[in-house]
DNA sequence: CTAACTGTATTATAAAACTAATACACTTTT
DNA sequence: AAAAGTGTATTAGTTTTATAATACAGTTAG
């Protein structure tokens, strides 16, 4: 059952579209896999400290864009085919690169400079994600 | 006078955020420097096609932040000093690519695959930032 | 000086985001 | 079968974001 261990709220965006960007990374990551359980929406919602009404935008529109798949009483589940998960995965990397790279243009870094700072930063961070 | 000739807006976060960040950006990369006067509030209001209560909200924040410095009457003016404009790079650079960090992680991402992403998107940009 | 422009302030309205408290029917578990 | 858990729906209220229409006093330019 995927149990948003992981999930930590931010303070930027809304919490509704945290939780699908979480979701959707997972899917790309593969640690969220096709046919598994979602946590039920008062598990989240008491696990986060959020409104159950905040967790069922967040599914409803999971639904909308068929991720998940919900029967009433029973858990939702992860409903995605292999073309679902390859359309997710181009155009997230893609997304995220490019708003970070133009961030970087807009201040005038160099490609040299950007690409060594983040290099830099990704192993500063390293310990904590590989357990 | 800092004309936001090159500002476009977004359809992600709150406007006034998005004018916040682009002076930042442009005081990090240099384009926006010290002394410099500011587009009136109803002039950027009427270029951008936005409420001036919201150019407002973005131009009082600024001054709260110590970005901006106005006098009733005249022309808003940027006033950083060195330190400042330091401090700013160093968040946002940091900052950003933190996010982008994380976010290939979050993906599954490896290090080199990321990179060389990032360095494939750089170059097809390329063409219209340098004029 | 005068007219135009500027920053600032006020009041009102509306949509989006979030919280709160229920209620009901369906599924799973015991 | 009964209880607990689940998805779904409704109504109400708050905060944030953005719009709209003015108004006033200080600065600048003609």
């Amino acid at each position: 059952m995927i149990s948003f261990e992981d999930f930590i709220l931010e303070e930027d965006g809304p919490i509704y579209l945290q939780i699908i960007r979480y979701v959707k990374r997972g899917i790309v990551a593969g640690s969220i896999r096709n046919g598994e359980e979602m946590i039920s929406r008062r598990a989240l919602s008491a696990l986060l400290g959020v409104n159950p009404n905040t967790i069922q935008k967040a599914y409803h529109l999971l639904e909308e864009e068929g991720i998940i798949r919900s029967r009433s009483g029973a858990k939702s589940c992860v409903e995605v085919d292999e073309g679902q998960k390859e359309e997710i995965r181009q155009s997230l990397l893609r997304q995220e690169t490019l708003a970070w790279v133009q961030a970087m243009r807009q201040m005038g870094t160099g490609r040299e400079d950007a690409l060594a700072l983040a290099e830099r930063i990704w192993k500063e961070g390293g310990g904590k994600e590989e357990r």
